[in-house]
DNA sequence: GTACTTGCTGACTCAAAGGTCATTAACTAT
DNA sequence: ATAGTTAATGACCTTTGAGTCAGCAAGTAC
């Protein structure tokens, strides 16, 4: 009639892992977080966690990859198929997506790739492939589609996508540094993208 | 006629040491940084680093406050004195610091401060008062007088002065994480205050 | 019920790194 | 020269935290 002190979760435990490592790792940085710490928000020992990862590098690892789903993916394919002109798109899915990123999972993976990237460059080319130039080339093929459907200048801008990203990225920086201080990342992103669309009109 | 083991050198030491701990930072962070190490890039023992500093923490400390000189003071100053319009300035002494910025020391404490910043609460607070609410004031104040001298418009600019930033910022980061993977930053600046301009004018 | 497999535990080991301190030797004053 | 001061050393102490492993117990097959 007791409780069992414990259920054997085969399938379940390496996805509550990196979550409850994610959670760690958000909070305090890789460096900060005791392997035990994660183990603990997990709900489970140490010795099982190392029975599903390696070492806490490859844990590290995993949460990167798992926090890199095709987010990204999903918002090129959008593009692709709308029915939008390329400023309605702009204004409408792609600013939407810009303004969810700083509050989002990606930037605190951004934030560990930057403490840790130095010692994890196979992380920082994998997380650059999938999806910094994959983002970067999608908007690049669209600004380029807006240009030859006539809704846009040839500018600068068709070669310097990353001007779409900076605002994002000051933004996410920002709320992961200053959680206090409030800036008005939304207005700042909605600002940019509608100086860059003046920009290439005209 | 031998030489003497060492020199008692009290004043030169916690600027050499600085110096050796910003080097040593710079190349594999905080915490994958030994203070060993740092006594040995400073030429001296590790215990003669603890009489100058009690804890590495403070040696942390005194590096980012070593950095953040007053380079944000003398922009300030320059661009308060300056007999240029405010358009020549942007292009010209603006954007010349704008560009020096991502190859400076700064970008090593921004990626300090990114990654250790939850643990330091109060660095962070010294470092935003004293460069980034400095900066971001002097420059809302500079397209304010722009404006009151009829150059620019009103814009949403005159609130955002993180629009300037924000481009600098990634160059910052981009160059930090993907040292080989070239960007052409500089452009980068170049064209997102071109656009800045052409939008308070237009 | 009994035997077997294996998910799971937690006490343990061990190396690394932050921090200390007794001792030494470079300088200084007389 | 000599004594006194203190910058400087490096061996040592201590804590922390990554990684291990012998044993236990939940599930499974018969």
């Amino acid at each position: 009639m007791t409780e069992p002190r414990y259920r054997r979760r085969k399938e379940d435990r390496p996805g509550e892992i990196t979550e409850a490592a994610f959670s760690a790792f958000a909070e305090n940085g890789y460096a900060g977080t005791k392997v035990e710490e994660v183990a603990k928000r997990a709900g489970i020992s140490k010795g099982l966690l190392y029975l599903y990862f390696r070492t806490k590098e490859d844990l590290f690892k995993a949460v990167v990859r798992s926090v890199v789903v095709s987010r990204v993916q999903a918002l090129i394919e959008t593009g692709e198929l709308t029915e939008l002109s390329s400023e309605e798109f702009l204004r409408g899915p792609m600013l939407a997506f810009m303004q969810s990123v700083p509050g989002s999972r990606v930037a605190v993976v951004i934030r560990l790739l930057l403490a840790e990237g130095t010692r994890h460059p196979d992380l920082v080319d994998f997380y650059r492939e999938n999806v910094v130039d994959r983002g970067l080339n999608a908007i690049r093929h669209f600004v380029e589609r807006g240009v030859e459907r006539g809704e846009f200048r040839r500018s600068a801008v068709t070669d310097m996508p990353h001007l779409f990203i900076a605002p994002v990225m000051l933004s996410t920086i920002w709320k992961l540094l200053f959680t206090n201080r409030s800036l008005d990342t939304d207005k700042l992103i909605e600002t940019q993208l509608d100086m860059i669309i003046a920009y290439m009109k005209a």
